[in-house]
DNA sequence: AAAATAATGTGTTTAAATTACACATTAAAT
DNA sequence: ATTTAATGTGTAATTTAAACACATTATTTT
């Protein structure tokens, strides 16, 4: 932003840039951030709600925010709520977008940036316990709290998108992992089925996976190899791609 | 965002849920939106500045932006300033993402919301004649005021991704074209060159493009046949796509 | 008026990527 | 020892993308 204040189309535009010291209380607006947490389990993509205590939403789940603090990057507001929700640090974090809707929360003009992050679910299992923090079927949400369910919509969307193109689904997953939880992941993120040869293919085409020469432990069946993926290895030759599809 | 107030990890979590009326003056938090107007004149693509009249900044020119009105929609906040600098109304307009770093406006904690548009440069073309606002070539870019350099280096990112699997590039280019202009749009915004044939094929096995039966005119060469896009077929057979590629 | 110019317009061949598809192997469970 | 249920692997067919050259048309130049 910030400007000039020039007469055009005769309108006053006045903005930022005629602002030298601060801006007037009265133009400013709460502002607060949203996390939709995605976890993995039970081969279904799932995300962490809370009960709504707001009277108006009694009974209805809604996602994990909080006001951000003027003095607080908004980075760090959503990391402080994952670390407050789930005990975790270095989550996968992502802006997916603002919601500013003027009637979007009862206590008036709030404006929310949205994030969504991935977390292992095994990672923090213990620490839900009590309190009313759950974990639900993405794909069974009819309904949250506010706005909510356009955030989750919001980002569900772009986790199905950005998941075919970056290596995301690993952070669903324990650092060792088998090609079969790594096809169920993308299996229950973008709701579909795949070949299992060429799903494998794929993947040892691509050359990032390291055989860790290792086995499931404690299935109820043949283990498969575990493997790591080598994030390094992806940063030095991940590709710029280009072409038009649509 | 809002919740419960429960105590988890040691932390007093106090949230929105547990304001009944209104959000407390001192939390708010001023904030703008910035347009990164993109233009295509000459085979290139062209964005909108205007000079930053900060003294900090002096010299520098900046992205279009200005401070959001608390009874305003964010969206309309963006069309708001469109139509102030361009004149123009039904743009094509995309939030890109929220740029809240602390130091980033010298008057203040102001977090701003990136859009960005496509307009047709010719469209309003009398329109900007006096002021400070110019169309810089987007690829000479190497500073700006405030933090908007990473604002529109995250747009361009943004419009990069986005012209190759959505219909955006139309919006660039009158209602009429040549699959020639097409062609130049997609290599100005890709920086990249194309196979002119295999760039034919693609979009007529597209099937979008409606021949209109005119001709190019007053263009110092062979004319080519002029068409247009046809946003309501692609609407109903736009493809939801499936593959996994990094 | 004729020739030169500079762009449009079109098909085929080759290579690469994706899809479809079936059977042997291994460890656990019975 | 047998059954079970998953892992692990290769090839052929199809589709998609890439590479590539020449005739055509309107304009410009001579």
């Amino acid at each position: 932003m910030a400007n000039s204040n020039h007469t055009n189309h005769g309108t006053n535009i006045k903005t930022l840039s005629t602002i030298q010291t601060e801006v007037k209380s009265i133009n400013r607006i709460a502002l607060s951030v949203d996390c939709v947490i995605f976890g993995f389990d039970e081969n279904k993509l799932k995300v962490l709600l809370i009960r709504s205590d707001l009277k108006k939403f009694q009974g209805k789940w809604s996602l994990l925010g909080d006001l951000v603090d003027p003095t607080e990057e908004l980075d760090s507001a959503a990391n402080r709520i994952l670390k407050q929700r789930t005990g975790l640090d270095d989550v996968y974090l992502e802006q997916v977008k603002t919601f500013g809707c003027l009637d979007r929360h009862p206590a008036g003009r709030v404006v929310t940036v949205a994030y969504y992050s991935l977390i292992n679910i095994q990672h923090h299992k213990l620490k839900i316990l009590d309190n009313e923090l759950h974990w639900h079927d993405v794909n069974d949400i009819t309904e949250l709290a506010f706005d909510h369910k356009q955030i989750l919509d919001s980002s569900y969307e772009q986790l199905q998108r950005r998941v075919q193109e970056h290596p995301l689904a690993f952070s669903l997953l324990p650092k060792k992992f088998s090609l079969r939880e790594l096809q169920n992941v993308y299996e229950a993120i973008l709701d579909t089925k795949m070949d299992r040869r060429n799903f494998r293919k794929k993947f040892f085409a691509m050359d990032f996976l390291v055989d860790i020469d290792q086995m499931e432990q404690d299935v109820p069946h043949r283990p498969g190899k575990l493997y790591n993926f080598n994030y390094n290895k992806y940063e030095k030759k991940k590709k710029k791609w280009v072409g038009i599809d649509f």
